[in-house]
DNA sequence: TAAGTGTATTGGGATAATTAATACACTTAT
DNA sequence: ATAAGTGTATTAATTATCCCAATACACTTA
C-alpha cells in the first residue's frame, strides 16, 4: 500500500500520515473502502501496531478516515474530507493575513499577489 | 532594560527575544544604538551569557539587530527591520495561499475574506 | 598588551517525543 | 458461545530534543 523511506528522519507515524493523506487526496483510495487493519499494516511495514494506530488517529482528526469500533477504519466520503481540508487551509491563511497586516502590508499588495499566484497555474495538489 | 517573568514557563532566551523585539518594534530603542554586551546583560538578568547570545542571534536572524565582531551588537535601522518583518510575513502568507489553492479554495473567496479582515480594524501592533 | 566584544564547542540535565508491550472492549463469523 | 479480528487505553522504555552552563577561541580597541 505504501512504502517507508528509511533516509527520512521524520517519525514513522508522520510519514505514514503524509503518504496516506496524499493517497486519499489524490483519489488513490475510493471513499468508504476499508483500510487495512492496524495490525496488518503494521506487519506489512514491520512497525509496531501502535504506530499505525497513531497515524490513523491523526488522519481521523484531519477528516480523512472514520472508524467503527470492532469493525475497522474506512476512508471518508470525498466531500467530507475536502471540506475539512478547506477549513484548515482557510484558518491558517487567515492567520497569515493578520500577521501580514500587523507587519504593515497593505490590502492592495496582498490582493495583487493573490491574483498573481492564482494566475500562475491551475491547482496541481 | 528588561525584566524576566519567572512564572513564564517558556525558555529564558525566548522571553528575552520577545521583550527586546517588542521594545525595538515600538521605538523604545533608537536605531544604531549599541545593545548591552552579552556578558553585561547576562549579569543584569542573572543568566548565562550563552542564553543572551542565543537571544541576540535570533534577533539578528529576524533582522532587528546586527553585530560587528569584537565591537558589539547594534539596533538595526527601522526601515531595515520593517522590511525584514514584512518579507517574512509575506512569504508565509504566500505559502498559505498556495495551500488554500491546493485545497480548492477560490480566489474570489480569499479576496472577500481579505477585505473583511482588513475592514475589521486598523492594525494594532 | 590587556580588557572588552561576539562566537564556537562541548557536555549535563531535564523534558518531550516516539515507539513498544500489554491488556481491554467491541463486532462478527463460525 | 467462542474464537478471531477489529480499534483503544495504559504504561513503560527508549530515543531525541531542548535548554543552559562551562570553557576556550577570535576579533577590536583603548
Amino acid at each position: 500500500m505504501i512504502l517507508l523511506d528509511y533516509r527520512d528522519k521524520r517519525p514513522i507515524y508522520e510519514q505514514v500520515v503524509e503518504k496516506l493523506e496524499r493517497l486519499i487526496a489524490s483519489g488513490g483510495l475510493e471513499p468508504l473502502t476499508k483500510m487495512p487493519s492496524v495490525r496488518s499494516l503494521a506487519m506489512e511495514l514491520s512497525v509496531n501496531p501502535n504506530t499505525i494506530q497513531r497515524a490513523y488517529a491523526q488522519l481521523e482528526k484531519d477528516g480523512y478516515l472514520y472508524t467503527v469500533s470492532g469493525r475497522g477504519t474506512f476512508v471518508t466520503a470525498e466531500s467530507d474530507w475536502r471540506e475539512s481540508r478547506q477549513g484548515k487551509a482557510l484558518e491558517q491563511w487567515r492567520h497569515a493575513v493578520r500577521k501580514a497586516q500587523e507587519a504593515g502590508l497593505s490590502e492592495e499588495l496582498l490582493r495583487e499577489q493573490l491574483h498573481q499566484i492564482y494566475a500562475q497555474e491551475e491547482v496541481p495538489t
